[in-house]
RNA sequence: UGGGGCGUCGUCAAGCGGAAAGACACAGGAUUUUGGUUCCUGCAUUCGGAGGUUCGAAUCCUCCCGCCCCAGCCA
């Protein structure tokens, strides 16, 4: 895989000036520790490898730790399943835990312990209020909140009952353990929050053991505390929550990490919420989470998008505070730029016309010399079969051109990359008037694709393939999942599904080389884009092929000007 | 219209009182056996708006406008 270990930290923001200025007085004894909390209840998607980059990258940059902690606190939601998938696309973005992998569940004991705690010190309370009445009592955006007939219960009365809650004496839904803190804060979040509900559910760590599981907010800033964060980095959705981080942690006096928000990314023309990835699985519009249009990590894997361009990618974007929508262009442009130094340049005719060439002698068949990479002359060259009939690409001819189109039409000559000249003297057509060949001459003057002695000059290079040599393969054509840029802007995020996402094509001819092409290995096919050999549906002698991205196409655009 | 967050080029994003980085996109041009790559060039007299402070403001103050988040026993 190229670009292997470019894993350097990434550049400068906000976030790391706090970090700077942490150091400068000492904060945390000059010690960097940053988590990367999932809840092992999806996939990673790019919106993810932000976060991941971000965590893992400042922990590079300052020689600090950053852990992978699964924040598994709700056993109704979570698998094994997704918590293996998570680790697998952490590595493969090229991140590296060490020892530093934790699970909340591990904490259960001691966050049990902070509750009694806090309930010994006068400060949370078992509610008995029922679900309804606690959100009618939590008030609204602009009316304060009412307090429960239950918050001044005696201490020792709310310990024994959160201890017939633990032990599962109690029904799912009968109570609840809340924080004492202000049901008339104009933060809502402050309105004693609630701390633990009952669940008579297995986890998938801790088993049977817990029928009371902790929310997030009880659970994030003490495990950040446990595990001696100094940075607990998050998205910006959670800024109201931090009032209730610090209070938590002031009120059981331990050690207190500063949690940072950042802006969670969009990216245009996809969707990154893990409810509708989950309804575009569920509802089959792709074929799984690692549907090569999917903007999750391992979609993006299988599609052919390499970890290097997407940790660059994410260096680019930025950090920031704001809402932003990025362009898909720019992580199609990091992707170009890397596969551009190190893709092997091949020919793949995808929607093939056959040229017979008039004057080359029948049965012959000579061998040409292809450079494998101009960017690297190190990757050397290859043989490549020429004969009689060839393939070139349908898109390569018009009969009637317009004045920009540089290409094959009737009379007209091209050059043949690594081959000959050729000049299009007759078409051939079906009798419903579709066009099934092409009647050629070639200039034997022009072998290796160079210029005649008489210097005439040639408007367009095609690639081709010899159709006696030719392989055939599956070769999917992607292209973006939504046909508007912002699918969750209007109406029902699925009527903007773009139904063109994937073309395949299956008549493909390509150069014979590529019939034992390793899968998960790249290559630009010229002129038509960079591929991706499928590594689940290809096998041996039968490549698979995904159109990782196209080529910057200049003619497309002047084509849509016409 | 309770509280909080945010508004700098089409899209991201630097900038932190001394005078608008960079990237993508876009548009020209050069080179090219990929209409690719590479290379030049152009692209915010202006920082949501209006006032004010200052010799000097995107940066400080005031007011206004707009967008986003919060009323899960989700995270």
């Amino acid at each position: 895989m190229p670009g292997e270990n470019n894993t350097e930290a990434p550049s400068g923001n906000f976030i790391t000036h706090i970090i700077d200025e942490d150091l400068e007085t000492g904060k945390y004894d000059g010690r960097v520790v940053t988590r990367f909390p999932p809840e092992p209840n999806g996939y990673l998607h790019i919106g993810h490898a932000k976060s991941i980059c971000l965590n893992f990258g400042i922990a590079k940059r300052y020689n600090g730790t950053c852990h992978l902690r699964f924040d598994d606190t709700n056993p109704l939601k979570e698998s094994i399943e997704y918590v293996e998938s998570i680790k697998e696309d952490v590595r493969w973005l090229g991140y590296d835990w060490q020892d530093h992998l934790y699970f909340t569940s591990d904490y259960f004991d001691q966050l049990y312990a902070y509750a009694v705690q806090l309930i010994k010190a006068g400060k949370a309370y078992v509610d008995s209020l029922t679900p309804d009445e606690i959100r009618e009592f939590r008030g609204t955006l602009n009316t304060p909140g009412k307090e429960s007939p239950y918050r001044d219960r005696p201490v020792e009365e709310n310990l024994a009952l959160f201890e017939q809650m633990a032990k599962g004496e109690l029904e799912e839904e009968s109570c609840v353990l809340r924080a004492k803190i202000d049901m008339a804060s104009p933060n809502i979040v402050m309105r004693d929050p609630t701390l633990y509900r009952i669940r008579k559910k297995d986890h998938h760590r801790s088993g049977s053991k817990w029928c009371i599981y902790p929310m997030y907010d009880f659970a994030h800033c003490l495990s950040d505390s446990i595990e001696k964060v100094t940075h607990s980095i998050c998205t910006i959705e959670f800024v109201n929550n931090r009032e209730l981080y610090d209070w938590l942690l002031d009120a059981l006096d331990v050690y207190h990490p500063q949690q940072i928000e950042f802006a969670r990314l969009n990216l245009s023309y996809t969707v990154l919420s893990k409810r509708r990835l989950i309804q575009l699985v569920s509802e089959g519009h792709v074929s799984g989470w690692d549907d090569p249009r999917m903007p999750t990590l391992s979609g993006l894997r299988r599609r052919g998008y390499t970890p290097s361009s997407i940790r660059k990618f994410c260096d680019t974007i930025g950090v920031a505070r704001r809402d932003s929508m990025v362009d898909i262009s720019l992580l199609e442009y990091t992707l170009r730029e890397e596969l551009n130094r190190f893709a092997p340049r091949v020919m793949a005719v995808l929607n093939p016309v056959k040229v017979i060439i008039e004057n080359y002698p029948e049965g012959r068949t000579e061998t040409l010399e292809a450079v494998n990479n101009p960017e690297d002359p190190s990757m050397g060259s290859r043989s490549i079969p020429f004969s009689r009939e060839i393939y070139i690409e349908r898109d390569d001819f018009m009969e009637d051109p317009p004045k920009k189109f540089f290409r094959l039409a009737p009379g007209r000559e091209v050059r043949l990359r690594y081959a000959y000249f050729i000049k299009c003297n007759d078409v051939i057509r079906d009798d419903s008037g579709n066009i099934t060949a092409l009647r050629c001459t070639y200039d034997p003057e022009t072998r290796g694709g160079n210029t005649p002695p008489d210097g005439r000059k040639v408007k367009a290079t095609l690639h081709w393939v010899s159709a006696a040599h030719a392989i055939d393969a599956h070769v999917r054509l992607y292209d973006h999942l939504f046909n508007v840029e912002n699918p969750m802007q209007s109406g029902d995020f699925q009527q903007h599904l773009n139904p063109g996402s994937l073309v395949s094509a299956d008549v493909s001819k390509l150069e014979p080389g590529l019939k034992d092409a390793e899968p998960g290995s790249h290559f630009q096919f010229e002129r038509m884009g960079y591929f991706f050999t499928d590594p689940e549906d290809s096998s041996p002698g039968a490549p698979v092929f995904n159109r990782v991205t196209t080529l910057r196409d200049t003619w497309a655009k002047i084509k849509k000007t016409l």
